[in-house]
DNA sequence: AATATGCTTGGCTATAATGCCAAATAACCA
DNA sequence: TGGTTATTTGGCATTATAGCCAAGCATATT
């Protein structure tokens, strides 16, 4: 197994990992629904408060939603609009992220 | 969120965590090409063999792929053929159980 | 029968994930 | 300013995962 593909798969394997999690499944089908607050999923899932943003926290750092703060509130939301075109998905992700780390690269200059 | 939607969602996050590593994701790539054995595929990925022994249990028990003793070796397959449609896949995987299951509950009379 | 081969299982250690509580932070309201 | 609401973070206990070695178990070979 050669180091590029092994880096590929890690990459997947990351983001699969990050839905690998009933709480964090039933965010992503709400969110396929539109954006929400930290509040609302709460108040569905029926966890600790703590244990949603812990888990909100998973999917963005796998590149899987995006937050925005608007007054009181952080509203969540794919980044990529999927879940039947799953696998499909999971490639949009990793491009997503890759775009994002090239423009960061070019901000701060590399 | 319901008892039959969490049951929902704990069915496809067992499948995800199965999924979610990278020398499992290279199995199950390398088993869409056709079937292997255990001693050809843990040279390929160059782990213990107890260790790639392990990694298809997981597969096979969350109903990814079935083994054929033959003589000697083990060879493996995917149950359901997928990658690219990947969620698909996962619904795939939940129906092929759901049938064995309902087989298997047949044969002992229930 | 004895040995070799292919695979699985048990046991262990190290590391990571989960979920709660409490404390910290941030924005809004009075 | 002081208090309230919304969210994140730190810390901790519990549980799960990963990977190796060694031992066990079939099947094949001699």
């Amino acid at each position: 197994m050669d180091q590029q593909r092994k880096h590929h798969l890690d990459a997947r394997a990351r983001v699969l990992k990050a839905m690998a999690h009933p709480t964090r499944l039933f965010i992503i089908e709400e969110l396929e629904k539109g954006e929400q607050c930290v509040c609302d999923l709460t108040a569905m899932i029926g966890a600790d408060i703590s244990t949603v943003s812990k888990h909100l926290t998973v999917l963005k750092q796998a590149g899987i939603v995006l937050d925005d703060k608007r007054g009181n509130q952080v509203f969540y939301h794919l980044r990529v609009p999927c879940i039947l075109n799953f696998f499909g998905c999971v490639e949009s992700v990793l491009e997503s992220r890759a775009k994002d780390q090239a423009s960061y690269l070019k901000v701060i200059g590399k």
